[in-house]
DNA sequence: TCGCGCCGGCGCG
DNA sequence: TCGCGCCGGCGCG
């Protein structure tokens, strides 16, 4: 096992712990994924520096979320400095340390509070889903909030917390048309992990469904779920396309799939393309 | 690492695998979980038999999974058996091996077979979930099925086919209100696996609703989803209590929680009562 | 401290 | 063969 310190490792209680966003700066020397790498390639290559230093494998399938996070929200965050025109995906923090509804204004906001109190009264009732990935924000309150927005040229780990922290600019700035949708990205599938991603856009989009009504919307945009993985098969797209069920219970509506598209993206090109189509207008 | 051969490791190209079955039953010399005995107390004495002969995490964490189920099957097989009104929770296999619909008689499984293809042909929309871990069979076709219940007395390997194939002879046999419910097992949880079972129950509810459309039933029970953990927590209890979303888009629906109930059971003495308090009438 | 949301390594048919 | 559904070990605030 190597024993020189590197900055990226840290000793705790004699268990090594890898420091996410120091690993891969460091490792990688700042530099972009590059047109020829694959996110997958790229994760091996660090998998394969640090676990000689006796870090597990739960820290590193740990580290796997994060890292692929990153590497597509730069990505997604170039697509919008590069096109004035774009909306903005943006990563987000778990739900303790965020309240999704807080990006809304806090009109819209207080309907959702509103709706998960009567529910709640009408028996211990919740509405709980993981906070999503990526929010996609319009690009009306992308330029209100940063008017200019510059390409990230190197994966700093000053370029990395803007990534991780520019979600917190957008609360309460977004009016209900500005919340374009949301992203579930994961680096790997299982058919038991990927149902998470049908749940999640199963309640978004009737809460969303149920903002319309109150506020009597008529011909709303509707919200988007995506999901995104280095690599999908057909049962994949196939458990995703599962049914939002709000919408099936009266013949009146219209079945509406819980994630409206599962993408690839396994290097810079493949997420290029797919934020160019779900981003650009 | 120990050397000696032992019926419940199979060598598969220099990888010690566990053949799940074979070890639980050999390793407790088809000894019934005690009452002063815990689940995890079991898991972790089978873990440490099983571990010095080379076996990874990943093997242990998915023998887990069964081992627990079967437990929990046979207390809930053994309810059944010595109450003769009680309903009986049995075990399922994945979807790919058993389609669930098929347990109803051929009418009902005909509904959803077309409100499969229906809202497959509004856009390629699906019907996604993993098979639940448990179905509850109302006592009448069970009666008429396996009129003789005889308990189980020790946990061998005919026991656990019994317990896994049990399932087979209610294909067909179901009618609407035989299928009392489901059940959902997990020997742990984490905050995003957890969400698998809101998804399964929501999805269920809502299939539930739409043959009560289609076959105007009026005053119908309802069909229950219950989980089950070895150890829950408030913020476990709260994720489950999410709910089904086809029922709040409409105000004149009430809103329904995609889970009934969580129970923590970690013992025969746990388990028991859970299983009288949901199978008993 | 612990809640969050991450994901790889399985046994089996 | 591969699809299914299993679950522990994380880094972080």
């Amino acid at each position: 096992m190597e024993m020189q310190n590197v900055p990226y490792i840290r000793m705790n209680g004699g268990r090594a712990e890898v420091i996410k966003r120091d690993a891969i700066t460091h490792i990688r020397g700042q530099a972009l994924p590059a047109d020829h790498e694959t996110y997958t390639g790229i994760l091996e290559s660090l998998d394969n520096t640090i676990r000689p230093r006796g870090v597990g494998q739960g820290a590193l399938s740990n580290a796997h979320g994060d890292w692929y996070e990153w590497m597509l929200a730069l990505e997604a965050w170039n697509t919008a400095a590069n096109n004035p025109d774009a909306d903005l995906a943006l990563l987000l923090p778990n739900k303790r340390r965020f309240d999704l509804s807080r990006l809304y204004s806090p009109r819209i906001c207080g309907i959702i509070t509103d709706l998960r109190n009567k529910v709640l009264q009408t028996g211990n009732i919740s509405f709980v889903s993981s906070n999503p990935d990526f929010v996609i924000l319009g690009r009306s309150v992308v330029d209100r909030v940063i008017p200019h927005l510059n390409p990230i040229n190197m994966l700093s780990n000053d370029a990395i917390d803007t990534l991780d922290n520019s979600y917190l600019e957008f609360a309460d700035q977004c009016s209900f048309e500005e919340i374009k949708g949301y992203i579930s990205v994961k680096s790997s599938l299982r058919p038991d992990r990927r149902l998470q991603i049908p749940h999640e856009g199963s309640l978004m989009k009737a809460v969303y469904v149920h903002i319309q009504t109150r506020e009597w919307i008529i011909n709303p945009n509707g919200i988007k779920y995506y999901a995104i993985s280095t690599a999908i098969n057909d049962s994949d797209i196939e458990a995703l396309n599962t049914v939002a069920t709000h919408s099936i219970t009266t013949v009146s509506s219209v079945p509406q799939a819980a994630v409206d598209q599962l993408f690839a993206a396994n290097s810079p090109v493949e997420a290029r393309a797919v934020f160019e189509q779900i981003l650009l207008p």
